[in-house]
DNA sequence: CGCTTCGTTGACCCCGTTCAACACAAGTGG
DNA sequence: CCACTTGTGTTGAACGGGGTCAACGAAGCG
């Protein structure tokens, strides 16, 4: 059950002087002076398990990672997905084990950063992985706040405008991408089932605002995506607030405060 | 709007070397030489609000606080509650401006901590600043297990039974305590309304399992508590699972895998 | 070629939301 | 003192979004 990262190629190993540019955040932080290990890990292999010794952080440096749980009754809830420049491992940072399963779903590379770094000599290194981890927990609110206030339609919208903004800040195209994970994934991750993932991107693509065909998205409206984000929560009953004030305010929503979806690419 | 700190009465500054247990993951780490300041914050006033200049962290003392998002359209969603022992605002570690916003529900006492003192002299602060964060990402990560996963009444009741763990850390009673938070911010950290979180809770006594009073609450079947936590999800159709082997495995969950509770305690 | 995994769509129905009414306590001001 | 307001908590009735179940098609693979 354990027998795990074994199976993972294990590349050249280089002690190197090395900066990573890591596009968390803005913070393009140098991981200085840090021996690390090249890994390649193929489609559908685990990085490593919950439960395995913890003693590396890892960067993904290509390829897309998937974070499961597991619940008390055995099943499988995703908790995230990762993209180059992402690191992996932080959560058990303060424990010896890992406490979530992260898989591959392509083919994949990572640099694997020994947890011995960690020291008062690596200063930099550490306060780029404390800034790194804070806003992971932003991150983890605003897909709370996402999860709590959406709807399913309104969540795989934004799920796919989040995805298309990480591509974009890769490099890639931020209009036609490929979705490297499974509909039960997906919902599992919005905590939805994987029949209203399929009805959401069916119910997107007839009202002309995406092209699905398989696992390849084509983002035909990302503005009128963003607009259907900012009005009509759970169930689209707005039911006219029982006359308010004059004039009764209209829905041009004048996008105050952050939306989830800025706040989460 | 944002003039708010200001009427958090500021307290006696000291500068002492000072050691704080902190119950956060059994580290019992200290923070050493770091000077500080006593802030008290009277009920409902608000510890920080987002957007704010972020220049301290903030070491729970007493009291409680409920911590909060705005979506894009107005609407507030809170994100958790912290209580003695805990930090505040270390989400905003790597940005300027507070995330979220905290306010008190009842008279608090906070210890502030500039962030200044986050240098190379303090690395044993911050080893300690990093750690918490790890363990407060896993805690989100189960919050969201237990929301994506449970239905109203098993969150009501994970909810209770981590307020309860998270009292018994704090030396008071785990079988009696006060919700110092309404139905509505329950409902709001659970992603269910107040009327459900009233209903779930009006259940769980008809059941004998608690014993509610307006905010004062009474565990009195824990056990049975837990255990409801570990079968039936969402909805509660089961279904009988169309005849598996023999015996139709009794609902006698044999616990394995770290419940959410445990998990977020 | 089966075999498995994955994706789509339709029909039914239940849990939680919505709306409404009411109870209760704490201020507040007359 | 009462009247009034505001915030909070409880409960009932009705509705609908999304879950469940089922059937089918498509794609990948040994």
């Amino acid at each position: 059950m354990l027998n795990v990262s074994s199976d993972v190629q294990r590349q050249f190993a280089v002690h190197p002087t090395f900066t990573a540019r890591c596009g968390i955040d803005g913070m393009e932080g140098l991981v200085g002076r840090t021996s690390f290990v090249r890994r390649k890990v193929k489609c559908r292999e685990h990085l490593f398990h919950a439960g395995q010794p913890r003693r590396s952080l890892f960067l993904v440096h290509a390829g897309t990672f998937k974070i499961s749980m597991v619940t008390a009754d055995g099943r499988e809830k995703v908790a995230g997905f990762r993209y180059a420049g992402e690191l992996l491992g932080l959560d058990a940072l303060d424990i010896p084990s890992y406490a979530c399963d992260v898989v591959a779903l392509e083919d994949a590379e990572v640099w694997e950063l020994p947890c011995s770094e960690l020291t008062e000599e690596r200063f930099e290194f550490v306060r780029w992985i404390t800034s790194t981890l804070a806003s992971e927990v932003r991150r983890d609110w605003n897909w709370m706040l996402t999860l709590g206030t959406l709807n399913a339609e309104q969540r795989v919208t934004a799920f796919l405008l989040d995805l298309a903004a990480r591509m974009a800040s890769m490099g890639f195209s931020e209009r036609r991408f490929l979705l490297r994970m499974t509909r039960a994934d997906i919902g599992s991750f919005l905590a939805i089932k994987l029949e209203t993932v399929t009805r959401a991107l069916s119910r997107l693509q007839t009202r002309g605002m995406i092209s699905v065909r398989g696992r390849s998205i084509d983002l035909l409206d990302a503005a009128r995506m963003r607009a259907s984000l900012e009005s009509e929560d759970r169930a689209g009953q707005v039911r006219m607030p029982r006359r308010r004030a004059a004039g009764g305010l209209p829905f041009t929503s004048t996008g105050r405060s952050v939306t989830a979806l800025q706040a989460a690419a």
